[in-house]
DNA sequence: GGTTACAGTGAACGACTGTACACTGAACAG
DNA sequence: CTGTTCAGTGTACAGTCGTTCACTGTAACC
């Protein structure tokens, strides 16, 4: 009667035998994927304990041999989006000659992570706003964002004198623009992204042309 | 056995009885402020029709004499919060003649506003991003709400040749940078609303200043 | 090769969920 | 004064929830 199935069986491709560690953190990364499938349309703290683990192939007391509990899982699940976002910054941080080449970088990098992982960034933007230790902990994590860029823009020579106060307040700017543009991008229709892109451009432009105009304190 | 109360012996104030359809929207929007209490620390969606009545002191099934569940509920505390969003609105347009005024102002109005419908700003921002019908009905009224913006920025000397869509681009950024002031007090401990508000106004200031530079398309 | 560690199973629990149904009593219309 | 309307009650039911406990089989260890 029993409908369970060989795992080794299940892939064709790796045939070695896995380590039984490997296994468990491979079933941990199926909680963790099933859950961020669950949670395309719907807040995580609507996701139940049994439904995660029904998703994964698993009973649902075998969830806690991998979380002692769904608020442990949502703490892994900010860990590795945040881990994409992270990447994301990284790959903008380059050092471009002029204005508009860094803003159109910037935007096209910031698309092609969403539409790489719109999981990761639909779970950061639904959460950062949906209260609880989720919200706290992306908070944390997008001031860091923010303070890392606000480093980075000091290195621009229209920005060597400003206060780095002032500079916190640029930074924070653009990162809300690039939330924005973001949340535009998940909701967007297809082929709705160029127009969405254009007009993220447009807001930095329009940012930074305020840049020299600007009296620091 | 019975612990029920008459209702008219509660409040010593109105003595006068009720009429039975005024004790009907009574009982309503104590299902509605209780709901909004509820709503302080959570997204919508982990509300129980239960829970709610309770609250309302009511047995869950006179639940159903108000709404017929509880995403109609929900509905109806958009259209609530939206009254007072629209309140704001109306409040912060005013014809200044200088920049800067326009920017104090508005940021004094949405500072106003939000300390005193902390529960519905509240709501609003949580649910705009928690996905669900909820946030698809409030995106609709921002995008109202940016339109309008856009109309009154019309008339300013300065942005009259601006085609209409540059002005939305505009408007929806500086309800953007309104939406994180929002966020931002919202998450806010004690004694620091000065700087949020200071924050805001330079980030408006900012963009303000990038307009006589900037080439309308 | 015998023993241990441990990922996953399956049954059971008490609490909570939305909803159906028959009811009560007071405000209302005639 | 009489009959109706209807906000609110109380009971009941079928699901789902998180969590407990004793268990099984196999990879890993000595």
């Amino acid at each position: 009667m029993s409908n369970a199935v060989d795992i080794r069986t299940l892939d064709p491709v790796s045939e070695e035998p896995v380590s039984r560690q490997e296994r468990k953190q491979r079933t941990r990364q199926a909680l963790l994927d099933t859950a961020l499938d669950l949670l395309a349309d719907r807040p995580f703290a609507t996701l139940s304990l049994r439904e995660v683990a029904k998703g994964a192939g698993l009973v649902p007391t075998a969830f806690y041999r991998h979380f002692a509990s769904m608020e442990e899982l949502g703490v892994a699940l900010v860990e590795e989006a945040t881990r994409t976002l992270r990447g994301m910054m990284r790959s903008a941080r380059t050092d471009p000659d002029t204005y508009q080449g860094m803003i159109s970088a910037s935007v096209a990098t910031v698309h092609q992570f969403v539409r790489a992982n719109e999981d990761h960034f639909r779970f950061l933007t639904r959460e950062r706003y949906g209260g609880g230790p989720l919200a706290r902990a992306i908070a944390v994590e997008l001031r860091m964002f923010s303070g890392d860029l606000a480093i980075d823009l000091a290195r621009f020579a229209p920005l060597r004198a400003w206060s780095t106060e002032d500079l916190h307040m640029l930074a924070d700017l653009i990162v809300s623009v690039m939330i924005t543009t973001t949340v535009e991008l998940l909701e967007a229709k297809p082929g709705e992204d160029a127009k969405i892109t254009g007009t993220a451009e447009k807001r930095l432009r329009l940012i930074l042309l305020g840049i020299p105009r600007w009296k620091t304190s």
